[in-house]
DNA sequence: CTGAAAGCGCTTACAG
DNA sequence: CTGAAAGCGCTTACAG
């Protein structure tokens, strides 16, 4: 007396027609005991709630997703997970993200075009609600799926200086800009810039250490070691070579990041470079060891949880059709002068 | 002459009906030629290509899971986003999932078994074909959900001693006794433990230290730190304070992990003992900075990249139905003595 | 190689 | 507060 089910196209799973069986209402009523409960008597939402418990009922989201067109998921694209910085990002964005029941689907993009819009165009297929991106330039096509979509953006890290667009972050250029003038009010002359990965931010930083040098009279491309590979301590350790033999009068060394930074002063100390009596050296985002190691290291302290959050929070109002849905979120940056600069 | 919309529950976006129309097909020739191209002539498929680029159309993934009930979702839960081990772990699991087109759904437990729970049953919502989890013990609401959903399960990390289980990883057990008894052979008597956070991992490596200690006779509950709180570089070097507080005789310190390994080693700096000849001090993971560092640190490397790359591996072969769907992978770990100890 | 119909498991307007 | 019917946008067997 079984019922066949060979030609069933069904998960097998328990349905909401079955718990609001079991209930004795009807399946729209127990959809509304447990997504409006305040809709629904108390004896009902009971009575499905027990049902419901009884069956271990889960809820099928791509049901829900397809009946109601409405996803509840937030996509987040970063260049690199294993980044310190964007971990703190993705903490902040996930704050916000569990108090309003989105959820988040995370993609690296592994500071690739190609990965961005390959990860992008089959996150669109899932109908995100929201888009949190790193950085300000994407290639054409990433444009043209974000525009065709008309999905709200979020992008995270810099500030845009066009108006129609969100932005939560804060002046890269500005920051690069504000260690450098450190350094050179410092006494520093010969300062040199050591840049990796060369994405955008890593540019702006850059540009803003040029503009300072500039500024100063003291601009000289020499002084620059600007290399794609990505940042790792075991790269800032060989590019401190490298600026040694293309700049053996430099006296204090900027690195884009702290990871070069790192690499760069362990590397001196194995060649007995005294830091920063030698050779001053900064990095910039503030990692954690910048603070304990010996000498500890001067750098640039970055807001990103912050940056997460704010940028989670712009989202979730542009979503909600409150809140202007243009914007930029200047939310600075600290310089923290240590031992090594 | 504009048909009125305002009834539509429609999301508004293109269909496959729409591409089909103006490919001249019906919609689910249109869908093989999407998904089975080789079931349709070539003058059909270059039709509908054509439509869906003009057309600029995205399939409605949640109406492709419903239909098929095949979500080509993997579940990873790791316990933290920002530790070094489980990004290399995620990049791991990337590569295999890249190459069968399935969607990661990335969660971060934060060592909580209640977000533990929450976040598998949120997940579960997406029918996921296959779950990784990390570590072998889990709460009873965690495994009655695993039991009822049905779904395949791997475990990473450390190795299941339960036959029935999929694990991948390495015995963490053995990984401190090794690592203990490495101390004891370098003629080291009074060898102390730091433990922090106290999961599974830690709590495996503190009983193979304390397995060794027992062996050399050398066993000593004063030896042993052992504090709840998240590994860090500042937790590291307090705690180094609290060890030589409470055995002020101590010679040698086994770290848990590395970033309380370096914690203690700049500590150690800070208050002018000299490591190792006053203090040896050794971590475990094996974190770039380990090897960089001055003095260079003492470590167990452990195949985390490989773990995620394996862990995939044989859960992509349990939803094929092919493989053993049972069975632990050893992928060993590797001691590393430099400088520290 | 191609198609008409049914169905996946929910939610939405509408009505009462 | 509750329900009958339709619909979301795909894919599945089945048939030709």
């Amino acid at each position: 007396m079984t019922r066949t089910v060979s030609k069933s196209r069904s998960s097998g799973r328990t349905t909401l027609a079955v718990v609001a069986q079991r209930a004795g209402v009807s399946t729209m009523t127990a959809s509304r005991a447990l997504n409006q409960p305040e809709r629904v008597s108390d004896e009902v939402r009971v009575r499905v709630e027990q049902a419901v418990a009884a069956l271990g009922y889960v809820p099928n989201r791509a049901a829900r997703a397809l009946a109601s067109s409405q996803s509840n998921v937030i996509v987040v694209l970063v260049p690199s997970l294993s980044n310190f910085v964007f971990n703190a990002v993705i903490d902040g964005i996930q704050e916000v993200v569990d108090a309003a029941n989105y959820q988040l689907l995370i993609g690296n993009t592994r500071y690739s075009d190609a990965e961005e819009e390959k990860l992008l165009s089959t996150y669109l297929q899932s109908n995100p609600m929201g888009i949190l991106l790193s950085g300000l330039t994407h290639s054409p096509r990433v444009e043209q799926l974000l525009a065709t979509s008309g999905v709200p953006v979020v992008s995270m890290m810099d500030l845009s200086t066009d108006p129609t667009q969100m932005s939560v972050g804060f002046s890269q250029h500005e920051a690069g800009r504000t260690m450098t003038r450190y350094l050179i009010e410092k006494g520093h002359k010969r300062i040199g810039f050591i840049g990796a990965q060369l994405d955008e931010r890593t540019l702006s930083r850059a540009a803003g250490y040029r503009q300072a040098m500039q500024e100063a009279g003291l601009a000289d491309e020499r002084l620059e070691v600007m290399v794609p590979d990505a940042s790792s301590i075991a790269l800032g350790a060989e590019l401190l070579g490298r600026m040694l033999a293309q700049a053996p009068d430099c006296e204090a060394i900027f690195c884009c990041n702290d990871d070069l930074a790192h690499g760069a002063i362990y590397q001196c100390q194995r060649r007995g470079i005294a830091v920063p009596e030698q050779l001053a050296v900064c990095g910039f985002n503030d990692l954690p060891a910048s603070a304990w190691m010996k000498p500890s290291v001067t750098t640039i302290s970055t807001p990103r949880y912050r940056i997460g959050y704010e940028a989670a929070t712009l989202l979730r109002n542009a979503i909600a059709g409150r809140a202007p849905a243009v914007g930029q979120v200047d939310l600075g940056y600290t310089l923290m002068p240590r031992e090594s600069a």
